[in-house]
DNA sequence: CGAATGATACCCT
DNA sequence: GGGTATCATTCGG
């Protein structure tokens, strides 16, 4: 399965991601993270995303300032920001922008597997998972779609390699039941940063679509 | 539950 | 320029 060539340039104009982070995710449920490499082009809608805000948001990499690794985070928006954690696995993110300040990424935490699940399953190597599972959680995502920090500061916005589109743009692609328009959106504290202290821990800046199977942690 | 695993940032010389 | 604590996770036992 792939998408029509006349639709894989539509993607998500800049003007999406220069708004405050925490709408930014809330508003990136439903749309698509596409991926076309040599491989092949593998793609789902979002269900899964994080709010970081700029050096304020003591669990932003952005506290840090601007260092070699947050570069992407004070730069242009709708740019990928991807970073190794853990020492082992990479982390995809759009950068958008923080309030107060000009900095801030949205993580992109699960998609829902639909286009070119082979091809994610084959790069996952776990043959046993639930098509269901394949993206659930950042770091499966990237690796199901193929997408590493050689995509660090890639324009996601050009349609190229790794971008982001409306439903609306691959609807032809997509199976009927994932166009459907509605879905309840619920959200909670981010994952792991406890260590951010409890005022910006327990900021509600992450955002799932309730229920959904491909979702990396169930309620 | 805990191990795996390595880039990063930061605090020293 | 070097040592080291930290880490937005995943998988196997």
């Amino acid at each position: 399965m792939s998408l029509p060539a006349a639709e894989q340039a539509v993607a998500l104009d800049r003007s999406f991601f220069e708004r405050p982070t925490v709408a930014v995710a809330r508003d990136l449920l439903g749309v698509w993270l596409i991926s076309a490499t040599d491989e092949g082009v593998s793609a789902g809608p979002i269900v899964e995303a994080e709010a970081y805000g700029g050096p304020d948001d003591l669990a932003s990499h952005a506290r840090a300032g601007l260092t070699r690794r947050t570069t992407p985070m004070f730069g242009e928006a709708g740019h990928a920001y991807v970073y190794l954690v853990y020492g082992m696995h990479d982390c995809l993110n759009v950068v958008a922008y923080g309030a107060p300040a000009a900095a801030g990424a949205v993580l992109i935490r699960a998609i829902e597997p639909m286009v070119g699940v082979d091809l994610m399953r084959a790069r996952r190597g776990r043959p046993s998972d639930a098509d269901s599972r394949l993206c659930a959680g950042p770091a499966r995502l990237t690796q199901a779609l193929g997408v590493d920090r050689s995509m660090d500061g890639h324009d996601l916005t050009l349609g190229e390699d790794v971008w982001l589109a409306p439903p609306s743009a691959v609807g032809s692609a997509a199976p009927a039941a994932a166009q459907a328009a509605a879905f309840e959106i619920a959200s909670g504290p981010r994952i792991g940063v406890d260590y951010a202290g409890e005022d910006w821990a327990a900021r509600p800046w992450r955002f799932w679509i309730a229920g959904h199977a491909s979702v990396s942690r169930q309620r």
